[in-house]
DNA sequence: ATGAAAGCGCTAACAA
DNA sequence: TTGTTAGCGCTTTCAT
């Protein structure tokens, strides 16, 4: 309690003596205009304007319990959920929709590198969580906290929300048209997940999409040894990491689980001399606008903004106490870029 | 005061009964537990795992009166301002910083259209805004508040810093480039501003940059009159409907003030087959990422992230008690792209 | 229409 | 080392 201004802060008790009124005026007059005489409102809100009151929000929203606020937790620093388009499109459905209630918005990220830590300092009515690192540690404190959660590709754990595409069914179709074209030796840069194994019904969507690429190679006559497994953050950096190995790994396609992974791969190509698709093709997942130096990606779309919009709403619906509407699943489709060759006919 | 839940909320009075100490000493447990016995402390943190305890954020932040969050104050909706590459970069850097203190970042829009409104209700330590739209508005509101505010493209009005270019300068030196390749008939797309009238005093960026104009204009024999003025939002949208009539003004270069209203008008000119630089010049603000269509835009760069991050450092200054270090200065520079032709010679 | 007063849950000065 | 207690500023129930 360390108030180091000259002056005391203006209270809603001097609005109260100045005017000649309770404290219980005071505030109707802000309020609840309607449950106080026209006149005695006049005087008090003069008052206040006279004095530069301003009803403290902090105690507004500690006393209300609502703090007009919602959460957006992220799975890695701020600087690098900023770079990456994706969230950056998510984030502007859910500013819409926030925007749009009157809410504002506080994104947060891991604090002292603890999701757990953050989501117990967070003063907020309810948080969006994306991506599946999240999950876990969090819905145990969320519970606490008896928080309206709503996650965008998070798990399925049943017990809370998740907005997704259907990530078997997207995976399978990317890697369906990698392999439609011909490609046999395929590198796979995957998401971080504690384990690489497909399961359909996995909590994260590593897994679900693992379990499509499974099915895929399986509609080939192929197994997953057939796959080159790599694994990295959903940043540029770790698509430019990979590069090395993945072009030393005798693949003729890369297949991605984030499209900027892919521009750093196709960034280390190019700085290399390496042709693409040429030398290798490259497939990502996404659709966000890339610096459109290799020409459009190939890759798989998802209505980034529109999860943003659907989760906010959701939470909304939540917070408001009524059923949350309808199935927090949005479309995917295959995107003919220019970054993927059909070598089927050139053995 | 509306609490549904089932079981009430446990409170550090629970805590405090259930394991035979004091408030204080649950609070000191938590807070200070160099001010508790080790015996005593390990017996309270074991019944408040046992009831679930965590201590309330908002009673924290109300009673503590810290909030451990900054505040970024946008000019326009979040949906406007994140699409904005500048303004992401921006955050980026402010993310960084804040985010090393252990802080959150909470992104205010204007609220119900009025940013008046949204500082009131701010639970904030301190206020990072951007772009001259906001500086009036809120600063009486944050005097009142006495909130710490730094701002970023905002105007020296001598009371609050302010982080910024020498956009006089940049102005001066992005005309001149324009000038010195032999283009005499120019329009420039401004940003919203209550007056276009150059004066380099002027409380926001556009009259500063006006001003650099003016002043590059003389150098060259030339008055203000050889400009057709075009004013719009820093939007892609506002660079897309300006293009018609600039296309149709005559003029050989479009000078804008914002690389993104640049990218407006370069689709516009793309879809409607006009040919970039050969029909007409083209010269932005900012230098951020375009989607590389046209090559690279030439535009006046501008260390967005680093403003983000400086704005940031100066605010936990302030924050801290400490004098603000150094001036709010950083530096710009030209960037030669491939959408400003030298028509010097071509008369 | 207005007021008195009891919280909201936590912190921290002061006392023991 | 630990406890008592007085706030923090506002909302809101219940009287009047």
């Amino acid at each position: 309690m360390t108030n180091t201004t000259i002056r005391k802060r203006v209270t809603i008790a001097d609005i109260a003596r100045e005017a000649g009124v309770s404290k219980t005026a005071v505030s109707f007059a802000f309020n609840a205009p309607g449950r106080i005489g026209d006149e005695t409102r006049r005087k008090i809100l003069l008052v206040a304007e006279k004095l530069n009151y301003i009803p403290d929000p902090t105690a507004r929203k500690f006393s209300r319990g609502v703090q007009m606020t919602l959460g957006f937790l992220l799975p890695q620093a701020l600087d690098v959920c900023f770079a990456n388009p994706y969230i950056i499109e998510v984030m502007r459905g859910l500013g819409a929709v926030v925007q749009e209630h009157g809410y504002m918005l506080t994104v947060i990220p891991p604090l002292n590198d603890s999701i757990g830590e953050a989501v117990k300092n967070a003063t907020v009515d309810g948080l969006v969580t994306m991506g599946y690192l999240v999950a876990d540690g969090v819905s145990g404190i969320v519970d606490v906290r008896a928080m309206p959660l709503v996650m965008i590709d998070g798990g399925n754990d049943g017990q809370h929300i998740s907005v997704n595409i259907d990530d078997e069914a997207a995976a399978h179709l990317q890697l369906s048209q990698v392999l439609k074209r011909g490609h046999r030796r395929i590198a796979v840069l995957s998401l971080p997940a504690p384990s690489l194994t497909p399961k359909a019904n996995d909590k994260g969507i590593v897994g679900r999409r693992m379990a499509g690429y499974k099915r895929a190679l399986e509609e080939a006559g192929l197994g997953l040894d057939a796959l080159r497994l790599f694994q990295g953050e959903a940043t540029w950096q770790a698509g430019w990491d990979a590069a090395p190995a993945i072009s030393l790994s005798g693949v003729t396609c890369l297949v991605t689980m984030s499209d900027i992974q892919a521009f750093g791969f196709l960034d280390w190509c190019q700085a290399h001399g390496i042709r693409i698709p040429d030398s290798i093709s490259v497939v990502g997942f996404d659709d966000v606008k890339g610096n459109g130096a290799y020409g459009r990606l190939s890759t798989i779309r998802q209505p980034a903004r529109e999860k943003g919009v659907m989760a906010a709403r959701l939470l909304f619906d939540i917070l408001h106490g009524q059923e949350p509407a309808g199935p927090p699943l949005v479309r995917h489709s295959f995107v003919e870029g220019g970054t993927l060759k059909d070598i089927s006919d050139s053995i």
